[in-house]
DNA sequence: TATTATTGTCTCAATTTGTGACAATAATAT
DNA sequence: ATATTATTGTCACAAATTGAGACAATAATA
């Protein structure tokens, strides 16, 4: 098991990952379980006091997924001094075998900075961090209890990712280069929650000038073949 | 002058806040020109080990301002290392005679969490902190060069304070209870940075059904007098 | 060759927004 | 008293956007 140094990290730092994917039908974050404890958790990490906050970020989330270059973005940061809770933490720290007077500086009082991560769903092989058995996909309406304010994190996380919804592209980040008009409407109904017209929500993107039409894609299914959309690099 | 003894705080995260004002034609924030440095600054501050993040700003933006319950909004948290600089805080603590041994923990890396504030210009009585000659309003448009990363800070508050110019009642807090419907356009204008058409203003504002309608406004002027409204405190 | 489910597009209605017009009005000038 | 002036509140109509359904095109299957 390896060792965290205090003397490497920003004490009283540390940061919460909400990794979100599109299975084609449910949106899902990723959860990890600690070992032993029924303990779940959003991943997440600190910060080496030679990195910058989003290379700590960066590196963390990759660790996780295996994937680089990710659509990552900041929402918000956590700072109640109630949030943290020593306990759970020593808890933790017992079950994984860690030496508790090297490790005393965890049980401290932290302040999280939250970031959402977009990614395809497909390319992901989850990996599980030195302390945890697993590390799943969940959907968004089905999480189990989370530890310490995790529940509260991914709500504000989804709230953003709505927010986000128009103007930062998430379906780009969620699908596949190529794709149907009908999968990229199932994401934006999943992420916004309630069902869309199909007719007005394909003039309204078609209208917005962003995608770029393919060749049809036939699914050996008995009905029309739609086309394959992608998005433009360059917005005219 | 005080002491900011390394044991009371957590080390390496701070906040600066962009506490918005408006006079009635322009859109102001408040700087800190350091003792003989003509160094200009973001009113910011650190957290001690036993409050919360946003207590800790809450009384910041108090000290700097004379309010209380005053709107706050977290927005952007910095932590590149480029940032910091060490060189700068060295001379801003020399110029102050702070002993260097006790404060060498300032001269370090640090995190900032960015807030911004909006206030009613008319009830704010400035006082600048420890460090500095002057606290100042500045218009948004003539800002001086500020030190480390503060003029970028200011460009992303504004740009969230433009997001949240419709959903955030931005006007509430920065107009006196009781307002004309020029006032409060004007305000979106400064926000915005573009003139708006008084009629559809008008249609949409009242459309919303977020004002409340009072007795006309006499100014002593040679035309129609305007109503003042205020803003409902529920939605229906 | 008919059937089926889905897709791309069109049309018309409903709603929202842009733009100008106009009467009402609070002080001032005549 | 009366006309003048600048601004306000509201209306009317045009333009643009969105809602809702209709319909032909079509890729596989019966």
């Amino acid at each position: 098991m390896q060792v965290l140094h205090k003397e490497d990290f920003i004490q009283n730092i540390s940061y919460d990952s909400v990794i979100f994917g599109f299975n084609g039908k449910q949106l899902k974050i990723l959860v990890l379980e600690y070992h032993n404890t029924g303990l779940f958790a959003l991943p997440g990490g600190f910060v080496r006091k030679d990195e910058s906050l989003d290379e700590a970020v960066k590196k963390g989330v990759k660790e996780r997924t295996g994937l680089d270059h990710i659509y990552l973005e900041q929402f918000q940061t956590f700072g109640n001094l109630t949030r943290s809770d020593p306990s759970v933490m020593k808890r933790i720290l017992e079950e994984n075998n860690l030496d508790l007077d090297v490790h005393d500086w965890l049980l401290d009082r932290f302040i999280s900075i939250s970031y959402y991560a977009l990614i395809n769903y497909d390319k992901v092989t989850p990996v599980p961090d030195a302390l945890s058995d697993s590390i799943s996909w969940y959907a968004i309406d089905e999480l189990p209890a989370l530890m310490m304010d995790h529940n509260q994190i991914v709500n504000r996380a989804l709230q953003v990712l709505r927010n986000n919804l128009e103007k930062k592209l998430v379906g780009m980040n969620l699908l596949p280069s190529k794709f149907t008009m009908k999968q990229l409407q199932k994401v934006y109904e999943v992420v916004l929650g309630e069902e869309l017209r199909r007719t007005t929500f394909q003039r309204r993107i078609l209208g917005m000038n962003m995608l770029e039409r393919h060749e049809k894609l036939f699914q050996g299914t008995a009905h029309k073949a739609p086309y394959l959309y992608s998005f433009k690099l360059e917005q005219d």
